[in-house]
Order: structure tokens, then sequence, then C-alpha cells
DNA sequence: AGTGGCCCCTGGCGGC
DNA sequence: TGCCGCCAGGGGCCAC
């Protein structure tokens, strides 16, 4: 479920609420979701770790704790909640991390979620391409990468590319870019690159200014710790299947491209 | 190198 | 109402 724009929202949102604190405890309900340690291990070593600082890369949550980092990977269906101290676990609820005067319960209806405790988060980060919000993201830098022989939006959905799209804002960038999902990086022009790179800024940008995108009406659904996010209202493509193109006014088309759900107008994106 | 298939899970929805 | 198959915002692995 959640890309950049929605892992960027919980990042600003946990950093209000969580830096300085102090983790006094934390219950494990569900191991799986724990990579890199046992689960035991993970248990005593965040016992009196200060978060220090979150910030974000990709679609990882990054805790600085006082000596170890906490990488999170929500997945599909990952999320954090605010929970008063001494409430139970709920359904679906897999760890709770104890502070002073409340529980940070990391909940997750699908379990695809992924926490890491290390030392060095370079091991996992590493693997990410470039952050497209970054000054680094240039038009130049952009085209450099461009390359390959696979379809553009498979490109645009790798992570060691570009680090932090996923399904929808994809879709949304190659609507505004005017490019067919399944084009060819190779059959790209100049100017449809900058187009696209504008593209990819700009969507990404609004998901965070509308709090991220939140689809459906399950318990999967996105939230961020405060609300359900605003984005879905202003999509241009993405889960518009057969409703009118904002600018030809035939119907959107649902196609799979990249085994993912591929939301795109013919006449539009060529 | 790139793609397609399958897997990790649970739940919601549409069709019958 | 119930059952069944399909779908889902992610990503890893494996065979071709």
């Amino acid at each position: 479920m959640p890309e950049l724009p929605e892992v960027e929202t919980i990042k600003r949102q946990l950093q209000k609420r969580l830096r300085g604190e102090t983790i006094l405890d934390v219950k494990v309900f569900f191991e799986k979701i724990i990579f890199s340690v046992s689960d035991s291990t993970f248990i005593k070593d965040l016992k009196k770790q200060r978060v220090q600082e979150i910030s974000r890369r990709g679609k990882y949550l990054i805790f600085k704790l006082t000596d170890y980092y906490m990488l999170v990977h929500l997945r599909m269906s990952g999320k954090f909640l605010i929970k008063e101290k001494d409430s139970i676990n709920q359904k679906h609820e897999h760890i709770h991390f104890i502070f002073n005067n409340f529980i940070l319960a990391y909940h997750d209806v699908r379990k695809f979620g992924r926490i890491y405790l290390v030392k060095d988060p370079s091991i996992i980060l590493d693997k990410l391409g470039i952050e497209p919000l970054s000054e680094k993201f240039t038009l130049l830098e952009f085209k450099k990468i461009l390359k390959g022989t696979k379809s553009i939006k498979a490109f645009l959905l790798d992570q060691s590319e570009i680090a932090g799209l996923g399904n929808i804002y994809v879709d949304e960038a190659l609507f505004l870019a005017k490019i067919a999902p399944k084009r060819l990086i190779s059959a790209i022009y100049d100017d449809e690159a900058a187009l696209l790179h504008h593209a990819i800024i700009k969507v990404l940008k609004k998901g965070i200014d509308n709090m991220g995108t939140s689809l459906g009406k399950g318990k999967s659904n996105y939230k961020n710790i405060e609300s359900l996010g605003k984005n879905q209202n202003e999509l241009l493509v993405f889960n518009r299947e057969n409703e009118p193109c904002i600018n030809c006014k035939n119907p959107i088309k649902k196609i799979r491209v990249a085994q993912r759900g591929t939301h795109y107008c013919p006449f539009c994106q060529k």
C-alpha cells in the first residue's frame, strides 16, 4: 500500500510524537514481521533505546535509536497506531512498543511488512535507487539512469532505480507525461523524459500535500497516524477504470503491466 | 536483462 | 445468505 507520500506522511507524524521518547518495553505477538534478528534479541536490544530521529528512504521508515537503527517497510497493509497505555492488543496488532505515556502499535492485516533492527542501515538502504524528491534527482540524472530494455512502468516501479514510487503514483505520473505504460524505455524521446521527470516530482509532492492516498474501505486501507489521506479524491487515472479521461473524455482503461493493475488513457498516452 | 509465475497473508467484493 | 474466485497500494525468488 504505502508509497513515498504515505510513508513521508507517517514519518512526519511519528517524528512529532516519538522524538526524544524512550522505549521501555516491547511485546511481540507475531514474530514473522521481525527480520535480521530473533524476536528475543529484538525485544532485549530495543529496551531503553531512545528515539533520536525518524527519517525516510524510499518506502522505508528509519528510526534512529541510541545504539541501533530500526528500519520498517510497511509493504501492503502495515500501519502504526498510537494507543493508550495499558490497552490490550487488538486483532492484527503484531508488535507493541511501550513508551512512558502511550503504546506505539504496529498493525498489519496482510502481515507482509518487515521490521529490521541493525547497527548499519546501509546494508538494506544501499540497494535503493535515487530519492526522487532530493536535489540529486535532476533531469540530467533521470536521463542518465533511464536505460535498459524494459517497459517504462517496470522501470519506474524498480526501487533500485528510483526509490519510493509505487503502482498509484507511477500510473499518475505516466498519465501526466502522456506516455503509455508499456512503452519501452528505448522509445522515449528527450522531451518526454523531461515531462516524465517533472510529472514524477509533481505527483509525489501532491500526494504528500494530501497526506497520502486512501483507497478501498477495508481494514488494510492506508491510514496515517491521525487520519485517512485525501489524495484518492484527486487521482486522474488510478482506480478510475471506465470513468472519463479528464482530457479527452474517453474511458480510462485497466490493463496488466509488470504484473500490476495499470490504469491509463489509450488516447492521451501513446 | 527482462518478464512471468508463484509466494508471503487477510479481507472485501461481485457473481452465482 | 453463503460459497467461490478474483483482486489488492509491495517485493523476493526462481525458471525461462
